[in-house]
DNA sequence: ACCTGAACACCGTTCAAGT
DNA sequence: ACCTGAACACCGTTCAAGT
């Protein structure tokens, strides 16, 4: 029995399963070519190279992301709201940011919620070149965040761990040593999306004070 | 003529220099070899294998990054100086911020930093959890933007560029149509010097606000 | 139009053999 | 103790040959 003709479509949705669930990097074409039964050489008919098979993909996966719908009742709790819409948005494709990146398909992925946050930002009384940093601000902010966020979740065992740093110097400052709660919290494992929503909140409420 | 015996700190010099000016891909062993005038063989001896060479490289950079100096009068200057200086730290070893927390040293490589973060912070009369919370979110701004803004480097040419896209589509916000400071400033090229400090200088004031 | 295997130039790594 | 070349199992990619 033989199998039904390759396509295009098929070829980059297993890369896509793939990438998904391991990385760029854990795709290789030989290893394409086995999950979907075909020479190696099958898939450069059909998508040209590796490197045109990422842009392909993510092409479309930048493609399909969704809309971003601004929640809440102040303009503040709006922006924030969107920043968290793109934080979930990233997550749910936790390769694409760097990928998109690499490619500089940034500014294109980031249009539906740049103008979200444009809207928000206007109306918090925000105009011209303040009101384009505050929404740069917040972009940087969310990407950034991410990012780190990523790259914490990849290296699962922080190895000398912050705790034990924490314990061990005693270099640790006097600020630290007479208030305990502050050791313990240093020494407490990082609740990432505690930090995102803190800092997005912090860093919204002073951009758009600028607007009142 | 011979060349003189290989020792590791040889190795790490030449590995050190390629990661550098190419980052961690460009790093083979042979390429590494071929640097070196020896056989790709004695490589494995003196630093096990080309994962350990790259810990081996991490850790050194790590160990010799300098110390960090707050500067100015009040807690706020002070906590963004520090930010400002952890940024160009970073953006001297273009490749270190990935690597470091590939391998689970990032609390290691920030914590002159977050020491003195916490001393702004404690100055500036936040306490407990409250502080660690904005040193935190600190340190995840300087990380995240540093890595956006290397990122952007790597992709000079943002293939649709922003400018465009606002030109283009008639999707544009009613806000940013009648304001027309606030387009033209979208569609200018990013700054990210700019955006990092009034970004950095949005966040410390609302974070260290909360003391007071 | 679509698929194939053979072949090429690259990897990292191991190992037995040299001095 | 230190270095070596040969060999292995992987890459991405090209190409001539098939249907």
């Amino acid at each position: 029995m033989t199998r039904s003709p390759l396509t295009r479509d098929e070829v980059l949705d297993a890369a896509a399963a793939l990438v998904r669930q391991s990385g760029p990097q854990a795709l290789t074409m030989r290893g394409l070519a086995a999950e979907l039964g075909t020479a190696v050489t099958s898939i450069y008919w059909h998508v040209g190279n590796r490197e045109s098979l990422l842009d392909a993909l993510v092409e479309r996966t930048v493609a399909d992301l969704g809309e971003i719908r601004p929640r809440g009742g102040t303009p503040q709790e709006r922006v924030v709201s969107v920043a968290r819409a793109l934080r979930r948005l990233l997550r749910a494709h936790p390769h694409l940011v760097a990928m998109v990146h690499e490619r500089g398909l940034t500014e294109r992925m980031f249009l539906p919620a740049q103008q979200a946050l444009v809207h928000e930002v206007h109306a918090a009384g925000l105009r011209g070149a303040r009101a384009a940093e505050a929404v740069r601000a917040v972009q940087f902010q969310v990407v950034g965040h991410v990012l780190v966020e990523r790259n914490r979740e990849r290296a699962p065992v922080q190895r000398p761990g912050e705790e034990d740093l924490w314990a061990e110097t005693d270099t640790a400052t006097a600020a630290a040593e007479d208030d305990r709660a502050l050791a313990r919290a240093l020494a407490a494992p990082v609740d990432p999306e505690r930090v995102f929503t803190t800092s997005v909140r912090a860093l919204v409420k002073s951009l758009l004070e600028a607007g009142t």
